[in-house]
RNA sequence: CGGGCUGUGGCGCAGUUUGGUUAGCGCGCUUGACUGGGGGUCAAGAGGUCGGAGGUUCAAAUCCUCUCAGCCCGACCA
């Protein structure tokens, strides 16, 4: 029987999808203030797996996690100018507190440059001291006029990494390091999301920054997300906060210094790279529950088995939820499952126990096979690893597909539309109008061997797209 | 901040043009029964200051004025 769809198919509305999609995962809501946001619990599992995964990896590079303050005097935006400059227009601003106005007002971090400068200027004396590396996990606000769940909202949660350094090229290494080594692997091998990584141009870089670097991931519409930045700052703050140190000789030097982030707007990533009509499709590497086991009626003892299934499974080592609420229509479970991503079902009633076997389906292909329960746990392990790989090839696939090689304008506007256009950088260089005018922008710069651009030669290519 | 639109049970909407008696519908929710291998069926229920304030009128969801909020499209952004 032909039910009305549960959410809105991607291709008659892909925003409209998205939004169903968070509310039917039950992944987030909007707050009552504009622009702020609600991330639910079984959101929140999904940030906290990804919280888990890019702190171990930062933590692998050296840095270590501190703790700074939310509010931050507003002279201390001040010092460097295209900082402030870049962050003025979305900054929130305290200017009470008990009662009283205050005679400096507060800035609510957009970011927290300036605070962490302050104190690495008071932590570094001697080269002794570098590199200092430091992360911390926060919220920051920056005033959004048009906010959109995960992708863009008022408040969100994030990580940065801020460190200093002796020499710029040491900072320009760490910073290439995270981008690679953190962010890309990361967004790789957990969200199995590839990513075009690649120089920012001098419009697009962060405000006070001398080179951003970026991951740039497509989604499910052909349109770009940039998924997480790296930046050197190069002395800029180091010169505006007074971060210098004493080098072997006892010549007074300016470091260098780095910062860099990946935020909750990968939920949304996430979410539009993987998901189909259905719902959700998380990768088991960043699924909460990586396999739900369903228990079809209760009868025969059917109910203990499940249990003791789900149990095996758990000491397996998978990420496993028992499902036994048979009060509630099989369907109806199903439906919830499929919509929240779960990488893998097991289906267990009487009648399969009774053969000692049970039906098991992958979510990304919605495939089911009949397997004994003797094997169940090499199985479903199977499974897990076969569903992370296939959903990171079926991203790849349509990443490539979608990137497409011109050499002009007309080129780059085709292409654009519907994914990545990848031109020779001067083609575009000077076009910056004509690109706004079609909704596209330049994503990144990469040079001719693929990798991140060092500059932005001639002979660097531009990747074009559409973008959130 | 410019242009367009919308505010009616939790969600999605109808009703407004042409004022009229208990403001409807779908989904969801509660209770019960029957069910059960892809959003099950039936029955009985709960739930609404019609965004807010003021006005016109015998009578306002409906007309008028003001106001608030949200959405979409543009310029800025992780």
């Amino acid at each position: 029987m032909a039910k009305a769809p549960i959410i809105t198919p991607q291709a008659q509305d892909f925003p409209r999808w998205y939004q169903d999609v968070l509310a039917k995962a039950e992944l987030a809501d909007n707050g009552p203030a504009r622009g702020t946001m609600v991330i639910r619990p079984y959101g929140y599992a999904i940030w906290e797996r990804m919280v888990a995964e890019v702190d171990a990896r930062i933590k692998a590079t050296g840095a270590e996690n501190a703790y700074f303050p939310l509010f931050i005097p507003e002279s201390y935006l001040q010092r460097e100018a295209e900082h402030v400059q870049g962050f003025s227009p979305e900054l929130a601003v305290v200017t009470h507190g008990g009662g009283k106005e205050l005679e400096e007002p507060l800035v609510v971090r957009p970011t927290s440059e300036t605070v962490i400068g302050e104190f690495m200027a008071k932590w570094v004396q001697s080269h002794r001291d570098l590199p200092l590396l430091l992360n911390q996990w926060a919220n920051v606000v920056r005033w959004e006029l048009r906010p959109r769940l995960f992708l863009r909202t008022t408040e969100f949660l994030w990580q940065e990494g801020h460190t200093a350094h002796a020499t710029e090229a040491d900072a320009a290494a760490y910073a290439r390091r995270i981008l690679h080594d953190v962010y890309e692997d990361f967004m790789v091998s957990v969200l199995a999301i590839p990513v075009v990584v690649g120089r920012k141009t001098s419009d697009e870089r962060f405000a006070g920054a001398t080179n951003t670097m970026t991951c740039e991931a497509l989604m499910a519409d052909g349109k770009a997300l940039q998924m997480g930045t790296s930046h050197e700052l190069g002395q800029n703050f180091a010169r505006a906060f007074g971060i210098a140190f004493q080098d072997e000789s006892g010549t007074e030097q300016t470091a260098w210094t780095t910062s860099w982030g990946v935020s909750t707007r990968m939920m949304g990533g996430l979410v539009m790279a993987h998901g189909d009509d259905a719902g959700l499709r998380l990768p088991p590497n960043v699924a909460p529950i990586q396999c739900v086991v369903l228990l079809i009626r209760d009868e025969s003892g059917a109910g203990e088995r499940a249990a003791l299934i789900a149990e095996a499974l758990r000491t397996a080592g998978v990420r496993v939820r028992l499902d036994d609420r048979v009060d509630q229509s099989f369907g109806r479970r199903a439906t919830e499952w499929e919509l929240k991503g779960v990488p893998v079902r097991v289906e267990v009633g009487p009648r399969d126990l009774a053969e000692e076997q049970a039906v098991v389906v992958r979510r990304d292909t919605n495939t089911k096979s009949t397997v004994p329960l003797a094997g169940l746990a090499a199985a479903v392990a199977d499974l897990l690893g076969a569903v992370q790989s296939s959903l990171l090839d079926e991203a790849r696939a349509r990443r490539d597909t979608a990137t497409v090689d011109v050499s002009d304008l007309d080129g780059v506007v085709a292409a654009g539309r519907s994914g990545f256009a990848r031109v020779p950088w001067p083609v575009v260089r000077d076009e910056g109008a004509a690109l706004r005018a079609e909704a596209l922008t330049v994503r990144c710069l990469q040079s001719v061997d693929g990798g991140v651009a060092s500059d932005e030669g001639d002979d660097t290519a531009a990747y074009v797209a559409r973008a959130y």
